[in-house]
DNA sequence: CCAAAAGTGTTGCTTGTACACCCATGT
DNA sequence: ACATGGGTGTACAAGCAACACTTTTGG
């Protein structure tokens, strides 16, 4: 058949070229106690040890980059349905001194109180804040700047929150997450305003009078609308 | 020695592994009177004979993606120094028929008038306007429309055309490159004012008289100022 | 002369920002 | 009572969009 013959031609195209390990690497993003933290791992063994690490692993035969990432995620989180984006990908041929590995970066976004803790523990992992990161191996360090200046911009346009936050949160703990992103103070009047002119937000009837001697409301996310809304929320500087 | 015993140990990790075949795909594109346009490939054999391809290749061991995409720029437009930025990863493990190809994707931006015509006649390769494009091979599709987002994006913040346009150029070509990037038209007046503010470009002393009878003066881009600008051009919607 | 593009000016609306001010309450 | 954060209102400035208007010149 002339389609066998023209596959067994583009195999042998194929088979001049060479193939390499392709890993992934994700930036794991949580929010805790007011400050953005990340999810590393301590690399236990030489080369690079006492250096950490993101989360990461290989690409198998029969996963997508996607799919690959998600399994790593439920192993080590024991969380599945995590928000999940491409960043990047890194591929300077000596850049993993053990082989050469390219490595596509994934940003995840996670709620701290929802994820296995004994998992993490067990993996020797800590919550980084992004602000004090400890030394990292290879080039994690730039995969994490990718990722943060991913975050950003995806802040700045799509209102995160609800992938980091609790199910019920008051506008001040919203806030706080967005002047962590962000590294810089918003007007409360203001901040308070402008989310809620995007309608996305529904007040719950429950106050939280943890924080505040007044007490203040806590609010949630709508239950996603049809239309995916992709409003500005922080100017770009 | 320790150090050697932990990297065989790392091989022996690594190896369990499986490799894979990584590829680079390009989106070349272009601005050719008053079009935003692609440069696709025709496939000549099967499968998908007679679809058409965005330029691609290989990736081989001693180079990195971009080294890659730029080496397989140069080969079929004779440009070096062209504007590259990745777009995005593609690898669901069926994409490819003829093997397994884990695909990374990139948005080149070249001057038409610039590039070697020849060459580019030799492999066939054609200008297509992104708004009439012809069948495509896998999914580069999806990676185009990939491509055109993230162009978007990119011309939203930061004043392209120096890529895209000639040396030399009136207003009115940046205003209807604008127009074919974001496929709706700008008050003439205000473009001009906008762009003007930026601080960006250059009045030359020539004056484009072909277009217009009362002739239009040519502008050039500043010489890049040491403070990278970031600016807001278009208002996303 | 007049059509058509180049270029400038005006106006009103929307949005962001700074900040004043009242409210509720735990200490 | 008062300090603290919650919540609302106001006032000014910046940016944008719509559109009127003037200039220039080839046909």
């Amino acid at each position: 058949m002339q389609e066998e013959n023209a596959i067994s031609l583009l195999t042998k195209i194929y088979k001049q070229h060479p193939k390499h390990y392709v890993a992934v690497d994700c930036s794991i993003f949580g929010y805790e106690e007011g400050e953005l933290k990340l999810l590393l791992y301590p690399r236990g063994f030489e080369p690079a040890r006492g250096k950490w690490s993101l989360m990461g692993g290989f690409v198998q035969n029969n996963e997508s980059l996607e799919e690959a990432a998600r399994r790593i995620l439920v192993q080590t989180t024991g969380l599945h349905d995590i928000f999940l984006e491409q960043s990047g990908a890194f591929s300077k041929p000596d850049r993993d001194p053990g082989a050469r590995v390219i490595s596509v970066t994934f940003v995840a976004l996670i709620r701290i109180d929802m994820h296995d803790k004994e998992l993490v523990r067990e993996n020797g992992a800590h919550w980084w804040p992004v602000t004090k990161l400890p030394p990292l191996i290879f080039d994690h360090e730039a995969m994490i700047q990718n990722a943060l200046a991913l975050l950003q911009q995806k802040a700045g346009i799509n209102l995160v929150g609800k992938e980091l936050l609790p199910e019920l949160f008051t506008l001040m703990q919203l806030k706080n997450l967005y002047e962590a992103i962000f590294q810089r103070t918003f007007d409360p009047g203001n901040f308070r305003k402008k989310v809620l002119s995007l309608d996305l937000l529904e007040r719950s009837n429950e106050k939280n009078t943890s924080e505040s001697k007044k007490g203040a409301f806590y609010y949630k996310f709508k239950e996603a609308e049809s239309g995916v809304r992709s409003e500005r929320i922080v100017k770009f500087p």
